[in-house]
DNA sequence: TGTACATCAGTGAACGCGCGTTCACTGATGTAC
DNA sequence: TGTACATCAGTGAACGCGCGTTCACTGATGTAC
């Protein structure tokens, strides 16, 4: 299994061993730096914790020198958003690659099983992440589909879950006809999943009964496209 | 369409209007007037209204009156929020009641149907009463299922569901075998929709669509069952 | 039937907390001439 | 090649906010005798 820190290449290499040292007046790359250091308080304290008192305290800079780089409070948590939803599609990617299934028709549906299980795994294993990925909602959603980009950076969840319909349609295992809207099924069970087993009743759920619990909703959602 | 708040009655009728008039020095049903007062706080501004303070204000007592009542802001926020569970059972109760279908099985796949709608409906008229409803959860898991309890004044949502599969079973729309773990699909979805389109990426979707939407999933998952 | 007194349910002032935001500032950078 | 100066990126002190919680208190209630 990936650990998830993995995922990402760090902001900068060097300069941040560099930065602790010298520590010169101009930070060079405090943005992504502030980022950064939201992206980590999220992991432990979800949304509330990225703050800017905190987040400019743990990159060790004055606490208003964050109003360079954003114009207030709200700005950084769209930005450490993004980066927890940047994340989430990582994973899912990643478990997508994995599949190693020869029969196309097998494949698809593996592959579509597994970024429905990726989307799970993230919010279990990374709540805080994935409560602050989704914190922020109000970005001004596109005509094609509901806003849940990354910026510029590849595909965000959402589009990478039209991909896997699509494959389905493709190599016959979804009808044409049926096409039109499953994604509303596939993500809301997932989704819902997700949230029960992180922030809502089945938080205490044993970690055994997770999984079946996955497989088996996961599974009539499969039967029902 | 019922109104959700006339599901329940006053907490107390004729003393709140004495209340106002008379205002003695004990309150004599301050613990419930506190409850209700986060209620309605919580309707506009979900879990994070309902503070010791603005309950009190609300109530028009001394801030820390409330000490008497709740050991700390957290057990009044407990009492709130199983306020907003019951809210809800009570609207998938009186959604089920509405079903008039003669043929058995086909009454009990409506009823199915009508407390899946009923949650979402729940979720997207009363986002902060939903919100806050879900906002608590780490009352002690019973082993029969996820605590999701009401108090003693009725069945949760959890146990309504139940009910409906049970009765599925009974009707023989659905295979015994595929009984248990059908919550989790069931839930998951419905659970999924309501916070996709309350506080997710969905929420920007046009009503229209909504409703479409709620269909799609709410098919799949039954021919999936 | 009356009264003393324990108990209970409120009051009001005060504390400390961390937050977002604003202000006037200073140190570093780079570019026009 | 050198220098003045505009621009940019950071600093540090201060403000006001609403919050939860604690303290010592007072007013009302009901019960034992």
């Amino acid at each position: 299994m990936l650990t998830l820190t993995t995922l990402t290449s760090m902001p900068f290499g060097v300069d941040t061993v560099n930065m602790e040292t010298v520590k010169p007046y101009h930070h060079g790359s405090l943005q992504t730096s502030l980022v950064e250091a939201g992206f980590e308080l999220a992991r432990q304290g979800g949304p509330d914790a990225v703050g800017l008192r905190a987040v400019t305290r743990a990159a060790g800079v004055s606490h208003n020198a964050a109003y360079r780089h954003f114009a207030d409070r709200e700005q950084l948590l769209v930005a450490v958003s993004t980066r927890c939803m940047r994340e989430l599609a990582l994973l899912m990617e990643a478990r997508t690659a994995e599949v190693q299934v020869r029969d196309r028709r097998r494949r698809a549906r593996s592959r579509l099983v597994a970024i429905g299980e990726a989307y799970v795994e993230f919010a279990t294993t990374e709540p805080g992440w994935f409560r602050t990925a989704f914190a922020v909602t109000d970005m001004a959603g596109s005509v094609d589909g509901p806003a849940l980009g990354v910026g510029d950076e590849g595909l965000g969840p959402y589009e990478l879950l039209g991909a896997r319909l699509d494959e389905l349609v493709e190599v016959g295992e979804l009808p044409a006809e049926r096409r039109p809207g499953a994604e509303f099924a596939a993500w809301a069970v997932v989704h819902g999943l997700a949230t029960l087993l992180t922030e809502g009743p089945l938080q205490g759920l044993p970690v055994a009964d997770r999984g079946h619990a996955v497989a088996i909703a996961l599974g009539v959602v499969q039967r029902g496209l």
